[in-house]
DNA sequence: CGGTACGTTGAGTCATATCAACCATAGTGG
DNA sequence: CCACTATGGTTGATATGACTCAACGTACCG
């Protein structure tokens, strides 16, 4: 299937299928976002936006994935978090008035809704429960942050790499054969765990030893999951 | 001077005086958090709420300094941030429905408001310029945090060191004779910097050698602001 | 078939954590 | 008033987790 004969997907059956934020909007505030928003579909490795770009409008995500980063002084990436269908982003910077503090690129072909920023600033003013939800889903995420924090600060790498992994699976899922649904190169675990690429190839290969996993290229089939808990040590 | 002569401060003045967020509320709704909010003090080491608690409210800093951690496994506290005249505390688990994620502890001597949920749910409903503020103020956290994020991971324990003595200088000040207006235990400087406190000893007193800082106990000069710029890798 | 990106492994190094001992200070209670 | 205790600060010795560097294997791609 050619990605061009793909049918611009609508806000509302979106955001039926997904839950997102949109779920609060009124039948004309969607038809408004309808109207407005651009369709774009983006292929892996591609940009969306960088660090220090000056946004003006942000994403819904409809299908596909894509990795947020920052990127350190010697250039080595720091992923923040990952987008999937029904997450939005580059929020934070339309709402906080500042430079994007981050960098997004495409890990799986996505296709995504971009809505002006003028959009998202009148939905505020007009609907004080879009509001709340948007201030709901800002202030998870930093929940989110603070507990990543505290994990980089404190637990050594063998316990995040396991962390990261129940991370994963909780977010992407498994498939029939317990493989994790999202691939990612070496290099990208490493900048998630915030570690070098070769320590996150050494703990692999000692999870496959201990059997707690099974590697084959980019695809983490999960073996078990307790002893990933147990390593990771997160009882929450 | 006795704490229990001192007035109820006045959100209106409070609001002018620190330019908080209470900016944008109108006469009216600044009367009703007057009559609404209940004023309380705390001694230093005092807890205002604990990780895992349900809030009734959140806490609007009058005077004083509180930090706010997370406890990670073995008890060792990760600061997030300090909260100090005119910033909000516990508004993230208040707005967001979820249990507190952090805990707060009097670091100097403080007086704060204390502000029942209902009314900031209730203006994010009635005022949608307040709302938006509340979302600028949660996003600007977020954009902290994960550079936070990114420095922990990337930067050694001696850049980090360098840069937390910035950021304590852009946000305490210091005093005619450059000392540092907040002044925090080795083991509190550690769990800033999320490292072990015998560290920042030893690399408070490199610094001292160099002539970045100069140690009286727990007050710290500075001497050299771009010594440490440079340290800590910091261009922005 | 060479090139490029990714993955893997080994060896050496270093920053940082850990453990232990000791000192200073202040508050407490008998 | 003094021993007693707790808390915080400092220093040294030692251990080690994790990074770096380097070499090499593998696979895909034009």
């Amino acid at each position: 299937m050619k990605l061009q004969e793909i049918p611009v997907p609508f806000c509302d059956k979106c955001a039926l299928e997904t839950g997102a934020i949109f779920r609060f909007l009124s039948r004309d505030e969607v038809d408004m976002i309808n109207f407005e928003k651009e369709f774009r579909q983006f292929k892996r490795g591609e940009i969306l936006y960088n660090e220090g770009n000056r946004i003006s409008g942000f994403y819904c995500i409809h299908s596909g994935i894509i990795k947020v980063f920052k990127t350190g002084l010697d250039g080595k990436e720091q992923i923040i978090r990952f987008a999937k269908p029904g997450d939005i982003i580059a929020y934070r910077s339309v709402l906080s008035s500042e430079v994007a503090c981050t960098s997004a690129k495409v890990i799986e072909d996505c296709q995504v809704c971009f809505i002006p920023a003028e959009i998202l600033i009148s939905l505020i003013k007009s609907n004080s429960s879009y509001a709340h939800e948007l201030l709901k889903l800002a202030c998870h995420e930093l929940g989110e942050a603070n507990s990543f924090i505290t994990d980089i600060a404190q637990k050594t790498v063998r316990e995040r790499l396991a962390e990261i992994l129940l991370l994963l699976v909780h977010d992407f899922g498994l498939d029939e054969q317990n493989y994790l649904q999202i691939s990612l190169t070496r290099e990208e675990l490493a900048n998630i765990v915030g570690t070098a690429t070769e320590s996150v190839i050494r703990l692999l290969s000692e999870f496959k030893s201990d059997t707690l996993v099974e590697l084959n290229g980019r695809k983490i089939r999960i073996l078990d999951m307790k002893g990933l808990e147990k390593i990771s040590n997160v009882f929450n």
